[in-house]
DNA sequence: CAAATAGTGTCTCTAAGACAATATCAC
DNA sequence: GTGATATTGTCTTAGAGACACTATTTG
């Protein structure tokens, strides 16, 4: 007995079958300024992730990245720029997914597949959120080191806080990383693992400029930019050479920043890349 | 009124959500032989993807990617895996998670998020395949142009079959590259989109010689491996070059591949990466 | 030997690294 | 002027592209 399409439509039912729940959690970084030592010191730079205290349960009072359930109508992208903003105020330019955790037993509360997705804030746009709501959300200072047993220790300080968690690399082949979580320094659910997939997803990808200029402001210093690029690949470049670099891809501006007890910098902004 | 976790757990009930289906799409591409003008000529190479023949609704009878509905207590990456070689026979080493397809009308059925996995197999194991089964599966050479007006023209030619597809390609950051649809070409579901993706993956990644291996049987001369690389990128490459960057990647064998008219070739095998 | 591919040697060119030298400001 | 960073110039070096040349097989 055959039947057309649009007889077996009809009588198709989604709900029948079991179905998991799914969300997006989204890691945002920022780079930004250390304490100055000194009015004349360009000021060292540090990598930051945004999380949130979760006021709910499960892992009710446990930092969390941001993020929430895939609604009606909306794509899993829009998910992520609808909770991110929600949850935090704040606005990115841009959300990469970076991977999927679909770990049966990832969350208590049953069959929910995460979608991770990878935001940059500039630092302007971190100076507009951090002031007036009252969102309990903080900026986390990220350290990611391999320590003495070959496992990653994946440090997070903000001013009140300070979280670590230990991660076991495992070898999966196409160079993408995966870890396993062996202690979740008191993040919620498996956002230790979540927050280190994105971290080597940036590091992977902190050699384009193109990516980069998702950290910048609108107009910016060439020292700023290297700074960035430093900050995420943990080294340092040599003046000259970053400069080369990055000549094709900015344009001048005949603004100067000046202010600081040395040779004014120029601003430059990112070059319209032709075709 | 506060509760426990415990108390939250036990009255959770993820039923009253609405939720999604989940699948995973599986795109198979392999290095095939194009047919020899001569037996001295070394073969032309072409880029093939695996796709299997709908026998059910929606969109029976049209060509598809393998692939199927995420299944109680596995991950998406095994049900990737399940699902390739249940519905081919093909058994891939590798899949890499190269996107989520979440439009809310991408499938007939109701709100279905595919989840698309590319993986590569080698020549070796096409052979294994193409030989005893009754799956009604067929290698379509992949052509993927753009054409006058500015759009893509993914081609896919088996050889009964002989399909194409138009997409216009949409700009996004982090150098991340989408498709909107055009002309399905009969293709089913949004799969025209999915594989076009995946074919913009595969050419990003295919300058990395840790990528390209897992297109390579165990033991493969030099010259077999620029030809995959070549096919990939379209493009040629100077022996001397690809011998020279390939050299540190791989370990001589004391094997030849002889009965060709000409010189014969040493056979070579991966090198264990060191660290 | 001819035809064809396998494999090597070397020149060139480009781009990154090293590092020195100069420029310009606040104080 | 001093101390700091901004910016440029040039030497060196590593690696890819170009291309000529040698090697080895089958028919």
């Amino acid at each position: 007995m055959k039947i057309t399409e649009e007889e077996f439509l009809a009588t198709y039912n989604q709900e029948k079958y079991e179905r998991p729940s799914v969300t997006a959690d989204i890691v945002t970084f920022t780079i930004r300024d250390e304490d100055k030592d000194s009015y004349r010191h360009n000021p060292k730079r540090n990598l930051s992730v945004l999380l949130a205290k979760r006021g709910a349960h499960p892992f009710m009072d446990a930092w969390a990245l941001p993020g929430g359930f895939l609604r009606g109508e909306e794509t899993i992208e829009q998910c992520a720029f609808r909770e991110i903003t929600e949850e935090t105020n704040v606005a990115p330019s841009a959300l990469m997914h970076f991977g999927v955790f679909s770990e049966p037993d990832r969350d208590p509360r049953g069959r929910i597949i995460s979608n991770g997705f990878l935001s940059i804030i500039s630092e302007e746009e971190v100076k507009t959120i951090s002031g007036g709501d009252a969102v309990d959300a903080q900026w986390f200072d990220v350290n990611f080191v391999k320590n003495s047993d070959g496992d990653f220790e994946l440090g997070l300080d903000s001013k009140t806080e300070k979280l670590k968690a230990v991660l076991r690399e495992k070898r999966t082949r196409f160079k993408k990383t995966e870890f396993d979580i062996i202690d979740s320094g008191g993040l919620a659910f498996d956002h230790a693992k979540i927050i280190s997939t994105a971290f080597t997803v940036l590091r992977k990808n902190a050699e384009s400029f193109d990516f980069l200029f998702d950290f910048m402001p609108e107009k910016f210093t060439l020292t700023a930019m290297q700074r960035v690029q430093e900050a995420i690949l943990d080294t340092t470049i040599l003046p000259a050479s970053f400069r080369r670099k990055i000549a094709d891809y900015v344009v001048e501006t005949e603004e100067y920043v000046t202010g600081a007890g040395h040779r004014p910098a120029k601003l430059f902004m990112r070059k319209e890349r032709e075709e």
